[in-house]
DNA sequence: GCAATTTATGGAACCGGTTCCGAAAATGGC
DNA sequence: GCCATTTTCGGAACCGGTTCCATAAATTGC
């Protein structure tokens, strides 16, 4: 790139300090009104914008926020309930003039983030338990920290979670609701604080009505179409289900096919209802039954309490947001 | 965040200059053994990384790249063809240890980017026409600039695109090898390059048959599942259609939908065929047949391609991905 | 054992900003 | 017209790095 003009040199053609031209583009006070308008023409005749590094050198501060996302192929660029977080995020962060940088977890590079000071702050997306001991070190540090899911075993980090046993419960009681009693669960990966609490929901729903969760009737996936589908397929063949519980709507989209494939109908055969309520999940053919939650409104809540604790402002530290069951047409009355 | 300790700090503890440490994380030569251990232990001792901002004014060299994505709800981020792009362009950045900066391009800020010297080098992920402007002022500044799609009146902009008028040709004219006459069209966007190439071909795939185009047959969508959804209503409403080509997968999910609610099958009573091959496309209910473009690997080309300009080496200026056609089962023999 | 190299190091200037503090210039009061 | 205030301004140090260039120390050659 051509290389820019800088504050001296803007200083020098006005032929005042740099000192008073910093003042002028910080809109301080102490400038003569004559001086200020003539160092503001030749601002803007040279097109000058001050460098955003040198500025977050001198003053300390980035603005910028990284958002921290599982990089695994089938993860998060691929799962819209990420992505409308992450467009929630941006939102947010857009708005309150903030950058907004993307980080990757896999490789835990995102600790570097942090001691090469390039953002004020760290979103982290969907934490694992491989992530605890990275995450330990970013508290270690004070650096402001959010997470958009619940993270175990550490009091220091602030989360927004959503209330994922209360979800998998409502799933379930629907089903039973219906009549079901053989009633499958699709679980998510079990490093997920999220796929713990969604099992403890299903398993309450069933204990509830006096059913004894049967340990043939689970699989766990990785949140993807695919393991959808490959989850679905063995559940298919070991066992004879009416009903099943999925823990994400990607992964219910791959079990319907599953279904589909197997000859038989969702949900006059198989009764299917999803979690997260992603915009395919009306879409999808028969439109799905599902958990929804505000992933859109989580991600601008992610990052205002973000901005508010980089700001030194008191914030409540545990929030779970509500769910609600959405019923579309994957379900039906058992017909078995 | 507690302030993290500098190299003057680290050169004091090993007793020595600045300049020797800076070497020693520089793995320049002309350090003695004996002083690179000592001061690399101090490095160890203390967690010391260099501060990248400081960094980047001394070096002139952020090693950040910035993608620029619409920010439009129903775009980007909704779209997995987009995240599949950011994808690919992540794994690159990633592999070269670039950061990747997000900007939206609904305001232009994104020009506020190169003006601040936050990026080595901009990535367009989706221009369309109302960018142009501030396309040219980053030509002006000769910012390493790539698109992820053709970028009309300026061949000073890299870009990769894809073969668009080939695509819409190859699912038209499988259609009408179905026996298909009467194709309707729904199209992305007009403000897109990609869009008009894409009616282009659909045009001349009936011409080539002798079919004159109606253009009540087509419909401007905004490249989304509901927009998808309200242009086919349309289309169903007013003309008598065997098929449609429809120019991005998401918008083919709704117009699907519209299929069904109208009590027609896809695709005994219309055929569909989509664009994109978005990781959702085989697990639609019917199975979409589309044109495939590899959007991950575009990503990683574009990054990879936009890493080379940074580097001042000689790169092809236009590139055109092929295509192809991929059949599923969301198309049939005409039996009208 | 001494000059000629080679190796290792540090001082100072630089990148492009901000800010403290003191001083010059303009204004006020009388 | 002179002193006190207020307004306006600039020098210099600072943020945390890199790099040029000079010099001190160690090594080599003979």
């Amino acid at each position: 790139m051509k290389s820019r003009i800088n504050i001296t040199q803007i200083a020098k053609m006005a032929g005042v300090s740099k000192t008073t031209v910093s003042r002028v583009l910080n809109n301080k006070p102490d400038v003569k009104a004559e001086s200020r308008e003539k160092i503001e023409r030749i601002i803007k005749k040279y097109n000058y914008y001050p460098n955003a590094y040198a500025k977050a050198v001198s003053n300390k501060k980035s603005n910028t926020i990284c958002a921290v996302i599982p990089h695994d192929a089938s993860y998060v660029f691929s799962n819209p309930y990420y992505s409308e977080i992450l467009r929630g995020v941006s939102q947010m962060t857009n708005a309150n003039n903030y950058q907004l940088l993307l980080s990757f977890s896999d490789d835990g590079k995102y600790v570097d983030i942090a001691k090469e000071q390039r953002a004020d702050g760290i979103i982290l997306i969907s934490p694992s338990c491989e992530d605890y001991d990275q995450i330990d070190e970013l508290v270690d540090m004070a650096m402001p920290l959010v997470s958009a899911s619940k993270v175990l075993n550490s009091q220091f980090v602030c989360h927004i979670c959503v209330n994922d046993s209360k979800g998998a419960y409502l799933a379930t009681e629907h089903l039973l609701n219906l009549g079901h009693k053989k009633i499958g669960f699709i679980n998510g990966p079990y490093n997920l604080a999220s796929s713990r609490d969604r099992y403890e929901g299903y398993a309450s729903a069933l204990k509830q009505k006096g059913i004894s969760v049967d340990e043939t009737f689970t699989q766990e996936g990785r949140n993807s179409l695919e393991s959808g589908y490959e989850s679905m397929q063995k559940l298919l063949k070991n066992v004879n289900l009416t009903a099943v519980v999925v823990s994400s709507d990607l992964m219910a989209i791959g079990a319907i096919k599953a279904v589909n494939e197997a000859g038989k109908k969702v949900p006059d055969d198989i009764s299917i209802v999803g979690f997260d309520d992603i915009p395919f999940a009306p879409y999808v053919n028969p439109p799905l039954t599902t958990i929804n939650q505000d992933a859109y409104f989580k991600g601008m809540a992610v990052a205002e309490k973000l901005i508010q604790i980089i700001n030194n402002e008191n914030v409540e530290y545990r929030t779970t947001m509500d769910v609600e069951l959405k019923i579309r047409e994957s379900t039906t009355r058992c017909k078995a």
